[in-house]
DNA sequence: CACTCATGTAACTTTATCTATTACGTAAGC
DNA sequence: GCTTACGTAATAGATAAAGTTACATGAGTG
């Protein structure tokens, strides 16, 4: 696979905790995503720090959404992830004084740029309770429902 | 640094090569990367695949460009190195089946396909003569010269 | 027709990065 | 006080990129 995927990963978690009635823990969250609970709070760190999710300790303790769904976009998420590189492309800087260099990569960091406005104008037209209709009408043709334990059962 | 540079290298290369009247070895275009011969071999297989540049063996020989630099666009360098990943961020794909996770990556990918398509739209506005016509005119400023010996001694 | 130069490519090594794991500390319930 | 669960640093492992070595092929040179 290419490339960082905490985005996708991060919108899967949360999306889930909607759909959960109480707390979610970081087990449960990993395994959705098949990996380790610390890759998950290492995840969710960013996403706590910005208050769109609250985290509690001990028995019954795990993971709530501190916010409705229609008050985060995706470009909140981004944000609160550390604004990752967006792009797949860099640029060779073996030789700083270099006219060739110099304009090469001009050019494709004006280029970089525009792209990565675009992304994320288009990630802050997206609210989390898009996705979220989105999920319910993807399961109007389905019978299973969306608890963890269908979506994941192993 | 972040991400793939075989573009940015790859311009660098084809336009020194356009600053200089003979064939060019991958010896003399690797130090302007300060690489290694055989990356720079790699890095024109495409290139010369797709027609863009000759390559000669023995004495005398190195890499020409078959082309005029105004017949060149970054799209076709971009195409013709393989049309390699432009966009940093992937999918989670742990479970294919879960809703959720369709949703957030149907999303996503769209996303992705638009700005991927911004991305290659301009490289297809931009012609490797036009670059040069940014290194020319970077060089109004200068005294130096355009040729690897000066701009790359060290 | 040897000799040298330069590309072509496969195989291997090194390096960097990302992911996963372990370990241990803190806080909240029971 | 015992268990649960987060918080985080430190470590280890896996993967991918870059670099290197090695050797074969072909083109010029004397």
């Amino acid at each position: 696979m290419s490339g960082d995927n905490r985005l996708s990963s991060v919108l899967h978690v949360l999306l889930h905790m909607a759909h959960e009635d109480g707390p979610v823990t970081s087990e449960v969250l990993a395994k959705s995503l098949r990996t380790n609970p610390v890759v998950v709070r290492r995840m969710m760190a960013g996403l706590r720090q910005h208050g769109y999710v609250h985290s509690l300790k001990g028995h019954g303790g795990g993971w709530t959404l501190a916010r409705d769904l229609a008050q985060i976009t995706l470009r909140d998420i981004y944000l609160a992830l550390g604004s990752p590189a967006l792009l797949a492309f860099g640029n060779r800087s073996a030789n700083p004084e270099c006219l060739i260099e110099q304009a090469v990569n001009a050019r494709l960091d004006e280029t970089a740029r525009e792209a990565e406005q675009l992304l994320v104008a288009r990630f802050a037209d997206v609210t989390l309770a898009e996705l979220d209709s989105d999920i319910r009408s993807r399961n109007l043709r389905r019978k299973t429902a969306l608890k963890l334990d269908n979506a994941h059962a192993s």
